[in-house]
RNA sequence: CGGUGAGUAGCGCAGCCUGGUAGCGCACCUGCCUUGGGAGCAGGGGGUCGCUGGUUCGAUUCCAGUCUCACCGACCA
């Protein structure tokens, strides 16, 4: 490919308006344009790099044995009313009318298309196991777009669902997605965690996200850092920490603590620690309903753990005016002895071990000391609802302690048990000619989120240093000054070989000073970069940079353009 | 949706407080010069100052409304 002849429209100063390095670097590189909020162009160099994750994920479902097909972004709303996700699914919906008023929406996701699909063709057993994918572009209504292609509203995404038979057929199913996702990741070289996840609006039984370790991921993570746990922090569990009880209760007391309403306030002023002390928090459910939540007093509240145990559909804060009718006291002074309102105490499992505890005594200005379950106060049960933090130990070995990171969703897998197919009526006969339900899998990648988190977490101040596999060009050819016949000549004979040899090779025949091309072909992350200059070719030799590296390597004209397509080769044999 | 901030040339910004019809850097065009890390000189083109209304002789500037965008919170690949 000719430079100049090519579209990369960079730019050197940082746009305003864009937050993370990914997003500001495939900007400045020329790679996207923002057309409207959420929602991009992908410029041909953009279009490059996704074009080739595109074909990574290909390659690695081809080989787990899904088959690609393609589905539309137009939905109709009645398979939507069917499975009962077009009341459920909300505004991120993106619904629309034809001119015969009939209602449509933008597919953020194709589960109902594929069970649609799926059960008018599937009719017997033996037609499974069956795992279909597609590459194609989805639309969610965000509410609020972020990051460029990190959090858009139009996104590239390749999904598969699978259908088997019974629920263990379904799990042979999902484990080679997820092994077809490590290597995935693992080709594109970038430091991943595949983690537990919640499984969200998608529903089903247990899920994996794959995770891009990056400290601008809106995620936090933890894995144990001496066997395989990983968790999204939102799923994490807490390690059950043995009961320690010193047995004799005190006798309970009120006690003035004015003006102290945080844990810190209250544990310094009684001079206690917080560990002695328990929180009591209130929430709502989007109808009305209440529920008191205790956990340790230096511990934090996991909300997601709190609402699945309720089944809440949706969990908020509870509002003054609920709180001071169920405690009649107000934020502050909360606790679960004498309140106004029978509702749900649902305590922390680390509560359960702690005697003369202090807590709020639901009046202003007072807190009880020497309080104990049993005798002031009862719970309805003693469940994880805690965050967990770093340096907890590990709820699946002895010995491990959890670390914290921040990660990019790239990927999420998900065990969908019979959820979409028994809404849609998806059945096969079984071998005895009985009618069963399928058992489904989906399993998703963000495309351009993808290829977005490799750039944040491969670059340097001069811009973006990309893995070979999604590099748009395998390797540029830099021709110092294009007005030397001597140097034009030569570094378009390499450029003709490299193309020759299969190479990706971008010929940066720019008129321009030496400077602006190498900070152009820095900018766009090229993986190898061959300066043909006049001093150099005086001795027959160029250089080859290494991005990644800043190594720069002398060579003689006519090995050149084999070494680099060795380089380039070895690279691409590692990440198959 | 709530909170914060911003809309002035393709990009980054100044001007606005204290009204008088717009400026800087980069980019772009022409010419000269230059060619190993975003050069230099000279000339030039480009703006209904987000939109609507109000106040005023006069509004980019003051007022009101509205739209859009970004950032912080709950969702998600």
């Amino acid at each position: 490919m000719l430079y100049s002849r090519y579209f990369i429209p960079t730019i050197k100063e940082t746009p305003s308006d864009a937050e993370v390095i990914s997003h500001q670097l495939m900007l400045r590189a020329g790679m996207i344009r923002k057309l409207a909020s959420g929602i991009y162009n992908y410029l041909p160099l953009g279009l490059r790099s996704i074009r080739k994750f595109e074909n990574i994920v290909r390659e690695e479902m081809n080989k787990a044995g899904a088959i690609e097909m393609l589905m539309p972004s137009v939905q109709p709303a009645e398979l939507w009313q069917e499975s009962g996700r077009w009341a459920f699914y909300g505004k991120e919906l993106l619904r629309f009318k034809d001119r015969k008023d009939a209602e449509f929406c933008m597919g953020p996701t194709h589960e109902e298309v594929i069970t649609d699909m799926v059960r008018r063709e599937i009719k017997s057993y033996r037609q499974m196991p069956l795992n279909f994918y597609q590459v194609q572009t989805k639309f969610r209504d965000e509410i609020r777009p972020r990051f460029g292609l990190m959090r858009g509203r139009e996104f590239i995404m390749k999904d598969a669902y699978s259908f088997d038979v019974d629920s263990s057929a379904a799990d042979l199913s999902y484990e080679k997605m997820y092994n077809a996702y490590m290597r995935i990741f693992e080709r594109c070289g970038l430091n991943f965690r595949a983690v537990e996840a919640d499984t969200g609006s998608i529903g089903g039984s247990s899920s994996h996200e794959f995770m891009v370790l990056a400290d601008s991921g809106e995620d936090a993570i933890v894995s144990c850092d001496a066997c395989r746990y990983a968790a999204n922090i939102e799923k994490a569990e807490s390690p059950l920490y043995s009961v320690v009880s010193d047995g004799t209760a005190e006798v309970l007391q009120k006690v003035s603590t004015p003006e102290m309403k945080t844990i810190a306030d209250v544990a310094a002023f009684l001079n206690v620690a917080a560990d002695n002390t328990v929180k009591t928090l209130v929430y709502a459910s989007d109808s009305g309903e209440l529920a008191m939540a205790l956990l340790r007093g230096d511990h934090e509240l996991n909300e997601l753990k709190l609402k699945n145990y309720l089944g809440w559909d949706e969990i908020l804060m509870a509002s003054e005016e609920q709180i001071l009718a169920c405690t009649g006291s107000p934020v502050g002074f909360l606790g679960p002895i004498g309140l106004k309102q029978e509702i749900p105490v649902i305590a922390d499992r680390v509560v359960q071990g702690m005697t003369n505890v202090v807590m709020g005594a639901n009046e202003v200005d007072l807190h009880y000391i020497n309080a104990n379950r049993g005798r002031d106060f009862e719970v309805s049960g003693f469940v994880d609802i805690r965050t967990v933090e770093a340096g907890d130990a590990c709820p699946r070995c002895d010995s491990g302690k959890l670390e914290m990171w921040r990660g990019i969703e790239v990927g999420h897998v998900f065990k969908l048990g019979t959820k979409y197919s028994k809404a849609l009526n998806a059945t096969y006969l079984d071998a005895n000619g009985r009618e069963q339900i399928i058992f489904m899998g989906c399993y998703g990648i963000g495309i351009g989120r993808t290829v977005a988190a490799a750039i944040e977490q491969n670059h340097d101040e001069n811009g973006i240093i990309f893995p070979i596999p999604i590099a748009p060009f395998h390797c540029s050819v830099v021709a110092v000054n294009t007005k030397d016949a001597g140097v034009m000549a030569a570094a378009e004979e390499i450029y003709f070989c490299l193309e020759k040899l299969g190479v990706e090779v971008l010929f940066d025949d720019r008129d321009e000073r030496p400077g602006v091309k190498f900070k152009d072909n820095d900018l766009i992350g090229i993986p190898l970069r061959i300066v043909v200059g006049s001093k150099g070719l005086a001795e027959g030799k160029v250089e080859v940079k290494i991005r990644s590296t800043g190594d720069i390597l002398s060579l003689s004209l006519d090995e050149v353009a084999n070494t680099v397509k060795q380089m380039i080769d070895t690279a691409l044999a590692h990440a198959e």
